[in-house]
DNA sequence: TATTTGAATTGATTTAGATCAACTTTTTTC
DNA sequence: GAAAAAAGTTGATCTAAATCAATTCAAATA
């Protein structure tokens, strides 16, 4: 992780996120004055579940996952972090940790905002502050599918939802299953890492999908998915 | 479940809760404006996972079971709603449906919030957005926790966790494990409805805890914590 | 008060999926 | 490019907790 140099940060996006649009000009400076740019390498942690957190980040490039961790050695990966997103304003208004854990998984560009800066805005813009309802909003729905997904499904299903939600990122990015680990699909999974190999090779046997060594190409989406609804 | 009369309005509360306090005179107009009262009967469903939702509720008195629901018979109980507390705010902006159910486990009294009122004053008002917020950001890390609860806990911890929780009630609501079956216990431990009688029933033979009928005296209740940490 | 219905209890059986162990393949590092 | 480390693979074993089945107890109903 280094810290840019102001000539750097010409380089760089500006606030163009959608979110961004309802500032005005003053609120647009205080964002960019109480602002932070960052760059991680492939493997850092760009949040660390428990630690302090006084700021929120927004990923401006590449792409980290969002996980949770036991005490012990596990953990669970909740989602892909794209440009665009914001990491950590979840938990930023009600408690001063963090309460997952991200990790980078190509080179990422993020900047870190005070969260003083974006709660004064929030008080005095309320169009920027209904933007940011509609995040937590659409955020909750997704953390009770994902409770929903862990009491109820198993392996079959649960591995299906973790494909069709990585394979629907592959567009945009062609490489990332090469990018993913087996560790790293099972835990999105939330299964072992062995029950992962043995399922994607059973359904590569039902030609539901190829593995060529580390991609994966999804060949019958609509078999999956019924696997995915069926749980 | 029955709408109340224009002159029963009289007899209820204002908008005393906290978040209320910011709003102008207008404001609290427009809320009142666009609220309708409802009560509902022990056992009466409040909200429905899946069902639309066009409005936020807002617990004024009574006690309710936030819980999810899988396909089948299965649920798992969330939290308990008490009075000052909303209902189906979490999913209100982002998808319009519920995205969990909610079950009134003594008589409720409740009102209904037009969702485009409470979008009209988040915009107009920067410091009731940030109060929400703040509620938001507090559901946000307890589902985190939950999915920790689910994902990594055994029987013995999610159960300890449960009846601590409910314990937590028990000042306020003293008869609060009397209303509660033994499948309402498991549901919050998120185990099965044996499982959870055989842990009773052990943890009473460690003197942990006294079963009087359907009543739950917690006797230690730093043991219990214990169990919860150790998972 | 008798009867029906639902809740609680208990022990026996089953099962999904983890863990373990041994091995192969790929990737990194020096 | 050899050696070491990490990731992937496979089958055998184990285990936590669900399910099942049978019974008791409590509460509602008539």
């Amino acid at each position: 992780m280094k810290t840019l140099k102001e000539n750097d940060i010409n380089f760089m996006c500006e606030l163009n996120a959608p979110c961004f649009q309802a500032l005005s000009p003053d609120e647009v400076q205080l964002v960019k004055s109480s602002r932070t740019q960052v760059q991680f390498r492939k493997g850092d942690n760009l949040t660390k579940q428990g630690t302090f957190a006084s700021y929120v980040m927004f990923m401006v490039e590449g792409l980290a996952i969002q996980y949770v961790e036991s005490d012990l050695t596990k953990s669970y990966n909740l989602r892909i972090i794209q440009p665009g997103e914001f990491i950590g304003l979840s938990s930023v208004f009600s408690v001063n940790t963090f309460s997952y854990s991200s990790v980078a998984i190509t080179d990422c560009h993020v900047f870190l905002v005070e969260k003083t800066a974006i709660a004064q805005i929030i008080s005095s813009n309320g169009i920027f502050g209904l933007s940011l309802i509609k995040r937590y909003s659409e955020q909750n729905v997704n953390l009770y599918d994902i409770i929903r997904k862990v009491l109820y499904k198993q392996m079959n299903g649960r591995m299906a939802e973790a494909l069709l939600y990585i394979n629907n990122i592959k567009p945009k990015y062609p490489d990332i299953f090469q990018i993913l680990t087996r560790k790293d699909l099972a835990d999105f999974a939330g299964i072992s890492t062995e029950s992962a190999v043995k399922l994607l090779k059973s359904l590569e046997k039902d030609n539901i999908l190829e593995l060529n060594g580390k991609d994966i190409n999804i060949l019958d989406e609509l078999k999956l998915t019924e696997i995915h609804k069926r749980g």
